[in-house]
DNA sequence: ATGAAAGCGCTAACAT
DNA sequence: ATGTTAGCGCTTTCAT
């Protein structure tokens, strides 16, 4: 029998220990303080001794270490994106823009998964806090006096809710419900059902205000279900509570709720939208090949990830401007996108 | 004129200053050292100190700065997931189960998008490489010899990607391959036409591979068309290269194509599964609800995430132990899906 | 333009 | 069980 070779573990092969900014000094024949200001101030070095710094710190794989600079200089250059859920597609976007305007303004990104839980939630802010330079809380979950109490510490812009004091990139509810319940009352129906979302959701109480107020304004009836957890899941509670009541119309908190419901209006043989219209929001991946497709209202989300990242990021400048008044809300414009999911009302 | 306040700038309130370990230790009345040891080292403290510290620091709102806890110990308990396209519902599963496990190993994930570019990607591993214990690679379009450079100084893990002396975790293609050419000879299909993706994607040309043996074993004929950027946008001209043909069977690098071949080819009248059948990979949201809906292999993405991070964790821990023989691979079951779009032959 | 030196908040020997 | 001390890698005065 032969003993096992010593070696190191497999995939833990031995690592090549990481060049710091001495190890770089020392090879180039300078001091510390020059490789730094050859990274992070280029203009206080003579761009000869920066070219040769430079060109020794690639060679020896050099990369400032972010945690060393972030200690010294209390900025991370990094920020949080925490959403409800990650799996959630109507947060792709958001993501994505977050990520376009933290890549232009050389920040990292880091996202965070609230789990759909406030507590998680504040738990996350805490655990990142001290590790990057701010948050963009999406749809965030948490009372007005834990987002205060948290912003203390914080800097803090929020998407699709406000708050205040607090800065908010959020979508036009107001134009975007009455656009809804224009184009229902214009098909002729008389009423709504809305399925509500979380009862913590800030848009999901935009959204049904939006809608109880344009409803009066064309003389609808709008009725409000729920609450639902906005998954496929469910759909069938949903669709099925809705039938008991011969409504028209339904409109649902969000595209994935709308398409469990189309799915269990199916299933039961209900046809869309000659005897059922069904509207959501979000207008997601997803909405324009589900069958029918479906009439949504679409929101600029990676317009409204990258905002908010920019603000985020202006509000970590040094000179951070007082510009006086309210901390600003910012309001991005909504679109309905009509499908085949909503139609003519059933004489 | 009045002079402008010279408050602080909106949504940049006044912060309170992050609580140190030095102002608990002074507050607490102990030395620094033993409120570091009340958070992370419990053990070597007398607990009734340890309660007495943990409130104060509590009152103080204080928590560990991670970036000076990363300097001193090297360890950032912070691990990266990088996927191609975070915007790919493929990957909501994955990240979803990297999240869990990351929190179950009381780890921090940070998530980067590589946007299907392998620049892009090394540029991130080495940005984040410093501030990270380790990475979990989804889907790495790095060239081998860049990924053994870049593990040098990183552990790493991949997920749906092998390479040499790497730890990975893989979908099995072999039988996932092996059971959707069954599925099509079993319905009298003589050929079918692959669409590929990505000519860098490793997955892909496994995909490839276990298709054209499978096929062989059937005595089928197969063909592979490509590469395509996998997207719905690609659809069009894919189905229409398709069409040309006379194919009778797809089979399509993913869903997200997939789909988009679905949508063309409703678009020119061609019947599904009657003419045509339509066969993905993945099972991502919406495979189950697109039109009609959508035979795919189903990997388990949420364990690959899940089972990649646990690797990283036990690379991470200081023991880890040589096991001998090469690094472990991981393979994953697949199941094929079998939906509405795929069924006999036309004859 | 560059170097020397102090210190950011924390951990880890080493003392007590 | 707790305090003291010396850095981790970097930025930042302050000299030169």
């Amino acid at each position: 029998m032969s003993v096992p070779e010593p070696g190191p573990a497999p995939g833990a092969r031995r690592r090549r220990r990481r060049a710091t900014i001495t190890t770089v000094a020392a090879a180039a024949g300078v001091a510390p303080s020059t490789v730094s200001r050859a990274f992070s101030n280029p203009g206080r070095v003579n761009h000869v001794t920066r070219a040769h710094v430079l060109a020794v710190a690639e060679e020896l794989g050099y990369a400032p270490n972010p945690a060393a600079q972030a200690l010294e200089s209390g900025r991370t250059s990094t920020v949080a994106l925490v959403v409800p859920d990650i799996t959630n597609p109507y947060f792709s976007g958001v993501v994505k823009g977050a990520e376009r305007a933290a890549a232009e303004a050389r920040l990292t990104l880091v996202i965070g998964d609230a789990q759909e839980n406030p507590v998680h939630e504040e738990r996350l802010v805490r655990r990142l806090g001290p590790a990057v330079d701010g948050f963009v809380l999406t749809a965030s979950r948490m009372p007005d006096d834990v987002l205060e109490r948290v912003s203390e510490l914080n800097r803090i812009v929020l998407v699709n809710r406000a708050s205040p004091g607090l800065t908010s990139v959020v979508a036009d509810f107001a134009s975007g419900t009455r656009q809804i319940v224009a184009h229902l009352a214009s098909h002729g129906h008389r009423s709504f059902v809305f399925l509500g979302g979380p009862a913590e959701s800030w848009s999901g109480a935009r959204r049904w205000a939006g809608l109880r107020a344009a409803a009066e304004e064309h003389g609808l009836e709008a009725t409000r279900f729920g609450p639902w957890t906005p998954t496929i899941a469910s759909g069938p509670a949903a669709a099925d509570a809705v039938l008991a009541t011969g409504a028209t119309a339904v409109v649902a908190h969000n595209d994935v709720l709308a398409i469990g419901v189309l799915q269990r209006l199916a299933e039961r043989g209900v046809r869309v939208p000659q005897e059922v219209s069904v509207v959501g929001f979000d207008d997601v991946f997803g909405a324009d090949f589900c069958h029918p497709p479906l009439t949504t209202l679409a929101e600029r989300t990676t317009e409204a990830g990258a905002r908010a990242v920019e603000a985020l990021a202006a509000l970590t400048r040094p000179g951070a401007l007082p510009t006086g008044g309210d901390a600003p809300v910012r309001v991005l414009p909504t679109q309905l996108v009509v499908r085949a999911s909503s139609g003519p009302a059933p004489r």
